[in-house]
DNA sequence: CATGAATGAGACTTCATTCAT
DNA sequence: TATGAATGAAGTCTCATTCAT
């Protein structure tokens, strides 16, 4: 334990204190030495677990984004119908921010929206979570459950931005962000995306009348 | 007369040149000469008509959005269907990345999803354009043609998050960008928000078997 | 007239301009566009007049300068006892600031007390000032009117020294600045350097008792 | 220790070496990387010590200013003749500059003597000095010993305008600075402000005659 | 004479990274 | 491991001056 587990600790420290500073300043406008004064350790320290500030952005967003694309793949292998699929990755996400909307925050804002630094870096890993939803759709289609009006890749990328613009939302604080707003999210993400906003019968008023 | 059009120009060129220098190298990672190089000017005439690096930024934005608003509000007021009024608005913007995709991706990418700078910045004007879409879905569902099982304000937020996620499907690449894929784009944007993706009753499980 | 009258006005115009351009925020913080501003003249026209920024500061330097030199050199010349000469030449400096205290501000803030700016390039007319000062001191030594206790080039300083004291008192705001006290201030000059602070009669209280 | 000396003895080089470049060049034309320079130290350091080029000349002020109020308060509460009490804050002064001329300069042409700037920045403490003079003056009109034709306020002003342009006529070159000229003008300005420059009565014009 | 757009050198300040202890 | 002093490259903004009209 001792002194490899301290060093353990320290290094934990530091990521903790990054998602904070980071979210509350942002990555560029923040400093590294804002980083380690959160974390009470010395300036230098930061240099000692990790080669440089860009690689505690990409720490943080590789240990959770792989534990999505994890939950992505484990349902996508399941037997949920593919509404429960998509709300199990909805619920998932949305329960991720509200467990640490910072770190989420982090990830959102400095990585995946990112188009010019880290969202290009990390372009191939935030693919491969399409990706996976994309296959749930496709599967969905070919079975039926799914209409193949809208192509797959797009219902996946889709399916993302909504999610995406939900946390944006919270991020931004134009939306409310008690309990029942984060489940009444998760709701009406898949029932916007699955079952869509135009009412079931006949689709219109005028319509009602045939 | 001459000497003003002159003057004018300049502003523009300086502008146009921006746009450029912005969407290739991002905001944050472009210097101001850089500007000034692709516009042909000199560094200071830069700051003779923009007060800071940001002001050009500001006023690329603020251009823009301000045209998307007044489209959003002239939908709004016209007599379309609820779903063609959204097919006319991500229409709109399809086609805005379409014909300058270079300044939408700087809007985009630098502005509406930048949460820490820009987005910010700029909160009240981007709301605004989500309030002219919800009182659009507020509408249709109070004339019964979209359920309210979707709250308006995330309705909103969900068709904008789909068409932001589609341009920056397109701004990374990993979308295909030919005239028929924004074509097929904007009909998916309204196909997904409105339809939605599960196949209607009917066509269900079994239809997959034919 | 016209023509010629009209470039005299506008070189007026901007020298009275910079006059108060200058004391408000100083030589070196002020910009040329202020002075213009402030003159209600286009940009250019100031380099039309002068050559540079420096070249108005010299201007206004000089004009007045010039003046306190003729005026000292004529009371020098003058028959009066020493002590009304320096009453003279300290009611002169005091009552200029009193006329225009922007311009004295100017000339002594911006000139006489910037000893590595323009201090140093008006050295010489500022020596002769000190210089003819220093004839009328040495004459009252030489008429045994005036001890030579003190060197006559340092009476000269000192006495110019209590003068502009005054004046930064005023410049400041830390000594009051109303028409009894502008008469005051005459007199205290002259009574501090010529009649000195000590009392007359045996110079300390116990001397009183004799 | 030793690196907590070292850190206290690289903030005190850099701040020696601004004495002498902000005394060579002056404040305003001296660039950091002059002081920088000067030091032997990188750039950035001098920043690690102080916010700002300001805060040096601040710095160095303050240090030595603090000095002169401690000494002019001490000599007010000693029980010195009131002449004797000028003398010593007098001989103060001029002794710092005679030991260590260009940190007076500075202090003198870019602090006090700076009414659009430092000058501006600090009056209040530059006020403490001559509110304490002022006192030193009242107490000895009080007693008799000085008379009260001149307001104690003025005084104070006089007496330390004598100094200073003492100060400046070595800065600018134009006082011999050798040991005695020192001596003899630290007896000058007591002369000047205590005894005044007209010869005692008895010693008058028909003195000159003998 | 008059205008103000155009030029471009210059300096402060920031801050990621390195390194000696 | 831990510290924080030391380094120096980089970029924004200012503004005196020039010049075309």
């Amino acid at each position: 334990m001792s002194a490899r587990a301290a060093a353990v600790d320290k290094r934990r420290l530091i990521l903790d204190a990054a998602v904070r500073v980071f979210a509350q300043q942002g990555f560029h406008s923040c400093r590294v030495s804002d980083v380690a004064d959160e974390a009470g350790v010395a300036y230098g320290l930061v240099y000692h677990y990790f080669a440089s500030k860009s690689e505690m952005l990409d720490t943080l967003f590789l240990e959770r984004w792989d534990v999505l694309l994890r939950l992505i793949h484990d349902v996508d292998e399941g037997d949920l119908e593919p509404r429960a699929k998509l709300q199990a990755i909805a619920g998932f996400i949305i329960d991720s921010y509200r467990h640490d909307p910072d770190l989420m925050k982090v990830i959102i804002v400095e990585v995946t929206r990112a188009a010019n630094s880290f969202g290009l870096t990390h372009l191939e890993k935030i693919q491969e979570a399409f990706k996976g939803i994309e296959a749930i759709v496709e599967r969905a289609q070919n079975e039926g459950v799914f209409s193949s009006a809208v192509p797959a890749q797009f219902a996946s990328l889709a399916f993302y931005g909504v999610i995406e613009q939900a946390l944006t939302g919270w991020i931004f604080g134009v939306l409310a962000a008690g309990d029942e707003e984060f489940e009444e999210a998760k709701r009406s993400v898949v029932e916007t995306v699955c079952g869509g906003l135009e009412a079931p019968a006949g689709r219109s008023a005028s319509a009602g009348t045939l």
